[in-house]
This record gives structure tokens, C-alpha cells and sequence, in this order.
DNA sequence: CGCATCCGCGTGAACGTTCACGCAACCCAG
DNA sequence: CTGGGTTGCGTGAACGTTCACGCGGATGCG
């Protein structure tokens, strides 16, 4: 009655063990599994019920081995808890799955790893790298050798791959629409973490400078949160600001939340405007103007990028392969 | 002066080719590669030096076909986009990592997939499964073989390991908030998709039975868009309802917009309950009581089932592993 | 009846790595 | 000068699957 159980325990059952209780070759096995012609439906049936009953299934290491094929490709996020990275991995996803492939995703903001750390853990088990890699984007494409990595908002080049964005035209949309609303003490609420942090603001500084415009920058961790008691306490200050320009979006909702708490109106005495165009946004109340990014198209083009480096007709001369994205100023409630 | 470039093209370098321009053999590539002992630190960086150059990774698939060991599981969710998910594949993600396992991430909320899509694609690639995959888990079961799989809130049996939650101890909870309040109009604000739709409603409607109090099921698709139009309707009604309860947290986030919206106060009002507690709750106006789960915790559980199922230490008798986990009612501004 | 064809199935070989050995050269103590 | 240990490296075997053949028997047609 005990069903000669080949449990959790001992080896797994190979092809051969099926092929063996089927009283036929390996082959015949292979047939049946892969619905292969070649063999009669009587037999591809119960070899089928046979390898079922042992629990047989196939090794896929050993099947990558002879076949070579399938594509698996690394993505390295460092937050998954920020509604950007869902929003961005969401897209890439998408586009892997259509092409057949199959995503092996990182979140290494637990703990304190890094980008590195990231990289070195999936270096081994993907066949490209997709990822916010910066400042560590050129020791991941030293530990994926010649396997083509994607690098988004890195400022440093070094991979075969890079998609960024263009601050600076992110930063006119909204200084000029701020300067529009009249507003004459911008303040740039900035994270304090990452490499893409400075690019962000010094962008800003850059265009506000021109403009002759005032904008002072003060940093928080690149939560609602922190955001929220970072700037509760510039509400306090003696020269209020009239306008917040936010590293992203969850921050410019923490900066939301602290106005209102201290009693200033939004946009009324304090215009906000967010960064990246998270669906979050549009909960809020008042809603979230924004910086909006096509975000499915980011992981769109990040994919697309990679389907190009890895069938070898991008980039083959050493030019690296580099796409710039740009934001566009989504008008809602705060500015 | 050309690097005999064996570019993106031809065959991947192997251990034998930086075996030969070494001029050692497999094992000391091995053994340099893996930083082994029993090599000269000379041998060692030359072997190194030349694998680089030549632009050498080892395949994946050999090493596991000979090792055997490294675990990678797959995780099947419905939709990155929806916040909930995500928050519950960060903790996946960090315990599997912490374990030194990787997470294969398949979204089948695109296109018309459903959750057998998502597992087929999953099974040949992975060692073990977690997944919302209700209401196919049997089927994903069996595409898995003997390998384990973890489903999440799914009513039917049929997977080795299963997580499911208390919905009459949360509606319990928040329907007795909502008594106290002196609501005696409540509605259920339902998710048209999915199994576990059902699963929180009745629970709801038991409750309410039980407590003689009146609860009317209206559903929309699980997004605060969808929430919002059908709440708008509700609003306009003969007779107003003074208390929802909502399938999820982004339904009820949906459903605070239509009521503002439509000059209703939140909760003067009408009281609004969301069901989970993501973060994003604390982020709206008004803040959002919700029945929150302790989401790191569900992924955490989930991992935890799935590694006692893969070494074999539970359900060997074919008793199903099976977790109830609860919901808490968090008081903040809606209820 | 003879020949070609097809159907159903089996047998080496190969994929790229690591493991378990084996082996020569060298060092050092007795 | 001899024996035993160490150091540095190489050689078969194995992991589990698919690919490219090969082969006997039945069936078709002239």
C-alpha cells in the first residue's frame, strides 16, 4: 500500500527511473514529455501517468545545458517598498514575460547592501542585468563580464547599457510653472541617499540659477515619512517657503502631509509639485501635481535595450548604447 | 592589435578555452575561478586575468547540473501595480535572499493571464512556488510535481503549503467599530476578480447576520479608480450609506475620493474601512483605518512555510501545512 | 513479390562544470 | 640517503537532458 514513496527525501527521479518503470528509453521519455511526434499516443499516455506518479520532473539544469537557450535576466531594484520600483518593475516584467524570458528580481534595500551586493548575487544566475545600479553600475558590469547590463539614472558610464533622464528639462517644466504661480522662495526637498540624489537637485540649482531664481535644498531619507518631519521643520523656519519642488513623489507627499498639519494651505500658501508621476499621486489630497515619467515606458525601453545588446546589433563598435527619457509636468491640485 | 573578439557572437567562452590560453587545466580554472585552495597565488591571478579578458562566466546550468544545491522559487502575483502586492514581495523577497535563495517574479495581472499562466511559466524554472494563485493552486500543484508550493488566500486545498486569513475575525472587528460608531447602513465594497472576492464578503455578510446588522455587497474592479466611479454611484442614491467596508485598501482609497468628491464628509458622513494596511493608508486625507496586516510577516511566514516543505520537516504524511494569520483594526482618521 | 516508405522506438554523443582521485616534485627530519 | 608529508596540478567520471542518427517491422504501391 505504502506508494514506494520517493519522498522529499532521497534523490529526485530522473528521466531514466521514468523510462525504466515505463519499460522504454530515455528518448521515448522525452517524447512523451515534450509531446514530440515520433510516438504512439497509447505510450505517450502512460508514460506521461507514469513519470506523474513519480514525481518526475524534468532537471532544469540539465535541460539549459543541451539546449542553451532561455534568457533570464537579472532585475535590481533598491526598494521595492518605494511605489516607484513596483511601478518600474511592473513594465519590465511585462516586457520580459512577452519575449519568453524570465525576471530573477533583487530588492537590496534591506539591510545595508548595496547595488554591489545586488550584482554579485545575480551575476550567476542571469543572463543580463537590468537595474539602479548607481554608483556601483561599473563593478556590475565587471562581475557580468561580457553579459550586457542596463543602468538606469547612472550617472557614470561603464555599462553596456544606460537609460537616464534629463533633470534639466524636468527642472524648467516646473521652476517655470512655480515662477508662474508667483512663487519666489522655491526649495528643493532632496534625498539623502544614492547617487541619483545630487543629479536631481544640482539640475535644479543649475536651471534656477539662470532663471535668476531663488531655491534653497534641504535633504531627507526618500520616505513619506522622513520627508514629512524634514519638512514640518522648515515650516517652523522664519522666511516660509512658497513652493516645494520634491526629489519624488513620496516625498512630496510627506511634504504634503507636514503643510497641512502646520496649518498651510496647499497650493495656497505652499505650491508642491512631485517627481516620477507614481499612481499614488493621484489619491492624495489635494492631488499631486508632478513631474509624471511614462513609467511602463521605462521598463519598456530598458528591456528593449537589452533585446538589442544581447542579439549583438546594438553596440557592437564599443559605442555604448544610451537612451535619455524626459518628464513632463502633469498639472493636478497642489501647484 | 583586434582582441580576437569573441564578441556577443560564436559560442560563449568555456573553461576549457581559458584552460588552454592558460595553458592549465579545468580544475585549475576551477580552482582559480572558485578561489579554492591547493593553486599558486601566481597561477591563481593569471588565470583570473586571462578568464576576464576572454570574457568568461561560467554556465549557470553545468554548475547546477553538478552541485545540485542552489534553491530558486518562484513568486506568482496578480498585479505589481496594486500596492499590496508589492509590499508583500518585498518581505518574500528579503527572507529568500537571507536564506541565499532567489525569487523569480511572475506578474500575470497583463494581458488576460491568469494564475495556471503564471505557474506554467514558473514550474520548469524554479524549485518551489509562493503564490496567490487562487483560484487554479490545484492546477499549479500539479505542474510543480512533488515540489512545494505555498498558496495565499486560497479557499481550495490542493497545494503542499497554504496561508490563509481570518476574514470573520477581521469583519468581526471592523463591523463592531462600525456599530459603535452608530453606522446602521454599512456597505461591502467588493473586488469583481479573484477568488478570495468571495471569501472576504461572505465572511462580512456572516458577520453582519450574526450581529443583526445590514450589509449590502456592491463590487467594482479592485482598483481606486474603479472603487471611485462605483462609489459615486452609490452616493447618489435614495438612501445613504453611513459606513463601508472595502475588499482592499486601494477600494477604499477610491472610494474617499467619490465621497468627497460628492460633498459627503469621511467619517462625519459616511466611516470608511480599508483591508490590509499598506503604507500608503497614512498618506491619504483622510488618514485611513484599515484591518491591517503585518505584511513582512506574511512574506516572512510564506518563506518559512516553504523551506520547513523543502527539507522535508512538514506535512510528510500528507497532512497540509496550513497558517491562519489575522487582521488588526488600525483606528486612524476614516472610522 | 520486391522495393520504398513511414512509424515507433532505441543508442551514442554532447552540453560545461565539479568531485574524487592520482601523481610528480619538492622539502625536511631522521 | 631515505621515508613521509606537502604543494601544485592533471585525469576520468558523473550530473540529466536533448540532438542526430540508426534500425527493425509494418504498410503501401507497382
Amino acid at each position: 500500500m505504502t506508494p514506494r514513496s520517493t519522498g522529499p527525501k532521497g534523490k529526485r527521479a530522473t528521466i531514466l527511473d521514468v523510462a525504466a518503470a515505463s519499460g522504454v528509453s530515455r528518448q521515448t521519455v522525452t517524447r512523451a514529455m515534450n509531446d514530440m511526434a515520433g510516438i504512439s499516443p497509447e505510450t505517450r499516455e502512460r508514460v506521461q501517468r507514469i513519470a506523474s506518479e513519480l514525481g518526475y520532473s524534468p532537471s532544469r539544469f540539465a535541460k539549459g545545458l543541451v539546449q542553451g537557450a532561455k534568457v533570464s535576466i537579472g532585475l535590481a531594484i533598491p526598494d521595492l517598498t518605494n511605489p516607484y520600483f513596483p511601478a518600474f518593475a511592473s513594465s519590465v516584467v511585462e516586457a520580459a514575460t512577452g519575449r519568453g524570458w524570465n525576471v530573477v528580481v533583487d530588492d537590496y534595500g534591506h539591510g545595508t547592501g548595496s547595488a554591489a551586493d545586488a550584482a554579485a548575487r545575480l551575476a550567476p544566475q542571469v543572463d543580463a542585468l537590468i537595474g539602479y545600479l548607481a554608483p556601483h553600475a561599473d563593478e556590475a558590469q565587471a562581475l557580468m563580464g561580457r553579459r550586457p547590463v542596463v543602468a538606469l539614472d547612472s550617472p557614470d558610464a561603464g555599462t553596456a547599457g544606460r537609460i537616464s533622464f534629463d533633470y534639466h528639462h524636468a527642472a524648467r517644466l516646473a521652476l517655470a510653472h512655480l515662477a508662474g504661480r508667483g512663487c519666489t522662495n522655491v526649495a528643493f526637498l532632496d534625498s539623502n541617499q544614492g547617487a541619483p540624489a545630487g543629479s536631481r537637485s544640482a539640475a535644479a540649482a543649475a536651471v534656477a540659477e539662470e532663471a535668476g531664481m531663488q531655491l534653497t535644498r534641504f535633504q531627507a531619507e526618500p520616505s513619506a515619512a522622513a520627508a514629512k518631519a524634514a519638512v514640518a521643520l522648515l515650516a517652523g523656519r522664519a522666511e516660509p517657503v512658497d513652493g516645494i519642488l520634491a526629489f519624488n513623489d513620496l516625498m512630496a507627499a510627506g511634504a504634503l502631509k507636514a503643510l497641512q498639519a502646520s496649518g498651510n494651505a496647499v497650493p495656497g500658501d505652499c505650491a508642491v509639485i512631485g517627481m516620477d508621476g507614481i499612481p499614488l499621486g493621484e489619491l492624495l489630497t489635494p492631488e499631486l501635481t508632478t513631474l509624471a515619467l511614462d513609467l511602463r515606458a521605462v521598463g519598456r525601453a530598458a528591456v528593449g535595450l537589452l533585446e538589442g545588446l544581447l542579439s549583438g546589433s546594438l553596440a557592437e563598435g564599443g559605442t555604448e548604447a544610451h537612451l535619455i527619457l524626459r518628464h513632463e509636468l502633469v498639472l493636478r491640485q497642489s501647484a
